[in-house]
DNA sequence: CCGCCTCGAGTTCT
DNA sequence: CTCGAGGCGG
């Protein structure tokens, strides 16, 4: 008796608790499945993360006490499978297609013309345009409002059942919307009209297509992880997620955080447009992508793709283009199928960042300072929308290390989105007729011997190993050359209207020897030569005069003493005040400055005792040149000990006038972000100092804030 | 001697 | 902007 008792009080205990749990259950599941949804579809969080996992670790543990009560579409369940042995085949009910591809407005023209010809006059309604996911492409089964199974493309007509994998996307929904909020959403959009069908149609099932792909920060955390472990790192997220989602195991899927957008909707459930399928779909609770847009002709297709072409790399995803869809579903159906693609659309692509071409051969530059560098003069070729044609190699060791030839088949890209850079050469495509690239013996330009690293190390056997080739000719006209372009350029003299050409045609008429030169010289000097008539030739000896009086800091910038750029020249005109001082600097005095050690000091110590720069520098006076000797002062000590990191460009500022503002001031400029920077100034598109600072925790401001502390 | 912090120099196309 | 290397502190 009594232990009946005991027994049937134990039992009621349980029951209770069951009952008291399926409700709690039931409210978690759905406060978790309504943060995923203001998260991943709505992109809201109202939640910190500790916080959902904290709700979801409740879940958890109640349906390890309740095994029973666990469903499938339980948000725990998003890993709940068993690795597989094989992935099952599903045939899509209606081929899933690929697009064809247009580069250019003509293509697109091309393509509009085409299937105008088709419709022999019929309206066509414009244009839906989306973003173009680099992903792979998916179809989802909802069945009662749940998911019940996805598949990838495989070949268009049967491809791999991955419910499981997709099931671990938190932004793939289990379920979609109660009706009522359906309802709601549907009233929002004007789509009452769908409300009758739609109910029907998702008591039974419902049949959407979309692309998965990965998000660029997660790509970069599993290629650090990889890094770390001394495992390859992947290529790109697209190959990624394309391996993540055939993975058998759903456990290696879930731990890659894969993302997903849909874009159609297969079942037929009255909808006219393209336009409106999103519309549908977005009210479902399915995340589409808020950037897909209506455009009425091809003038605003063109908008769309050039606005984001600029700004694709502001998303977290990559695209590689957009598509363009007839959106009149009754048109798009009539323009029918060519091929593996349907008429009615078309992926048209953004120019490519990189580019296969030829290195038709590899030349040598000499630089200012003597440096060869070699450079590849390549095939034409259209990258990111412009056309490159040369690309340095900078020197020896990045030649062998890419292993590259003249006659090579190379990808060449864009470093910083800006600068031609040689990434790969495709040795497979070689056909025997390639020529290996050597360093001359002589400089190109003037004949003299070059001296190499190996030379060097001979003189200087302490040194580490050099990869510069040098030509140590001070008569060289290349480098002469380059002397004076330097010595006109922006930082130095800044003389408006004399660029490179120009000094060439004067050095080739040898009417300018030096820098100096350039202050003596007369209007008839020009008129003799090509392109200079009466006016050019007084605008360019006005620019000249106009810029004679010029201060220490920047004159000993234009002499263009080796390791002595910017900051050391400013530096020496504060200490050394006038130009004699620091003629006759002995070693020893240069050396105790701050930040110039025995290789800095024996370069300008060099430089001056040479005669034939003692002779330009006398040249300068005798020409008219006035140095300014007393700029050195600092009008405030307001901003002292700060130093500051400019990155981005201002409104209302240049970048240097920036720094002239905060030296003033008595602060410090750098260039680079580290501990030591107090404020790292921000500009409207910034590098990726800004990433460093906040990375690094440093203080950042932007135009405004920096502003106020000039004030 | 090592590692961090800077500066210098080179670079393409519109 | 990036890379290489000089300077310097630990």
């Amino acid at each position: 008796m009594v232990n009946f008792h005991k027994e049937c009080s134990l039992r009621q205990e349980t029951l209770m608790i069951k009952s008291d749990a399926q409700k709690r259950i039931e409210k978690l599941r759905k406060l978790i499945n309504h943060y995923r949804y203001l998260y991943h579809v709505l992109d809201r969080q109202e939640i910190s993360d500790a916080a959902l996992d904290s709700l979801k670790n409740e879940l958890f543990n109640l349906e390890q006490q309740f095994p029973e009560l666990v469903t499938p579409d339980s948000p725990t369940q998003r890993v709940g499978g068993k690795p597989l042995k094989e992935f099952k085949k599903i045939k899509h009910p209606e081929q899933m297609l690929s697009f064809n591809d247009a580069f250019d407005v003509a293509d697109m023209k091309a393509w509009e013309d085409r299937f105008e010809k088709v419709l022999s006059g019929a309206k066509k309604d414009g244009y839906y345009c989306e973003l173009k996911i680099d992903g792979l492409a998916i179809e989802l089964s909802y069945k009662k409002g749940a998911f019940e199974s996805g598949s990838t493309r495989g070949d268009g007509r049967i491809g791999e059942d991955v419910t499981q994998n997709l099931k671990t996307i938190e932004a793939v929904p289990l379920n979609l919307l109660e009706w009522t909020e359906i309802e709601k959403n549907l009233k929002k959009d004007k789509l009452e009209r769908f409300s009758k069908k739609l109910e029907k149609t998702l008591s039974g099932q419902i049949i959407v297509r979309g692309e998965v792909f990965m998000d660029r920060k997660e790509f970069e955390k599993i290629n650090r992880q990889q890094k770390k472990a001394g495992l390859k790192e992947y290529a790109n997220p697209r190959n990624l997620a394309a391996g993540s989602i055939r993975q058998l195991d759903p456990k290696v899927t879930s731990a890659r955080n894969l993302d997903s957008f849909v874009y159609s909707i297969i079942t037929d459930i009255g909808q006219e447009t393209h336009e409106e399928e999103h519309k549908i779909l977005k009210a479902l609770g399915f995340k589409v992508n808020s950037h897909n847009t209506y455009e009425r002709n091809l003038e605003g297709v063109e908008q769309f793709r050039n606005r984001w072409e600029k700004e694709r790399d502001k998303l977290n995803y990559e695209i590689d283009g957009i598509v363009v869809i007839v959106n009149n579903n009754h048109v798009f159906k009539r323009l029918g199928i060519v091929g593996k693609a349907p008429r009615g659309a078309i992926a048209y692509k953004f120019s490519p960042k990189e580019a296969e071409t030829a290195v038709e051969d590899i030349v040598v530059q000499v630089g200012r300072t003597g440096v060869l560098t070699p450079v590849a003069n390549l095939n034409p070729v259209n990258i990111g929308g412009t056309t490159v044609s040369r690309a340095t190699l900078h020197n020896l060791d990045e030649i062998r290390r890419l292993g590259i030839k003249i006659g090579d088949t190379v990808i060449v890209g864009r470093a910083g989105d800006v600068i031609p850079d040689v990434r790969n050469v495709l040795k497979d495509l070689r056909n025997g007729k390639e020529k290996e690239f050597h360093m001359p013996k002589k400089c190109p330009v003037c004949g003299e011997p070059i001296e190499g690293p190996a030379q060097r190390a001979r003189l200087a056997p302490t040194k580490g190993r050099q990869v510069a080739f040098k030509c140590v000719n001070k008569n060289c006209p290349a480098v002469k050359r380059e002397a004076i372009y330097h010595f006109v350029s922006k930082k130095a003299f800044d003389i408006d209207g004399i660029g490179p050409k120009i000094i060439d045609q004067l050095m080739d008429a040898a009417i300018i020897h030096d820098a100096a030169d350039l202050f003596t010289l007369k209007k008839e000097d020009l008129l003799n030569l090509e392109r200079f008539a009466e006016k050019s030739a007084y605008n360019t000896i006005n620019a000249i005069q106009k810029k004679k009086n010029v201060h220490l800091d920047k004159f000993i910038y234009a002499l263009g003493i080796d390791h002595v750029g910017e900051e050391t020249a400013f530096l020496l005109a504060k200490k050394f005040k006038k130009m004699d001082n620091l003629k006759n600097a002995s070693l020893e005095e240069l050396r105790s400055l701050p930040d110039v050690g025995p290789i800095v000091a024996e370069s300008i110590y060099s430089w001056f005792q040479k005669k034939y720069n003692q002779n330009l520098i006398n040249n300068f006076g005798k020409a008219g040149v006035k140095i300014l000797e007393e700029k050195t002062s600092v009008k405030s000590e307001k901003l002292a000990g700060k130093t500051f990191v400019i990155t981005g460009s201002f409104e209302t500022l240049g970048r240097d006038e920036a720094k002239y503002r905060v030296r003033d001031l008595g602060g410090d400029i750098s260039s680079s972000v580290s501990q030591n920077t107090d404020y790292v100034v921000v500009g409207s598109e910034p590098g990726s100092k800004y990433d460093k600072a906040k990375k690094m925790g440093v203080k950042t401001i932007d135009e405004k804030e920096f502003l106020k502390m000039l004030k």
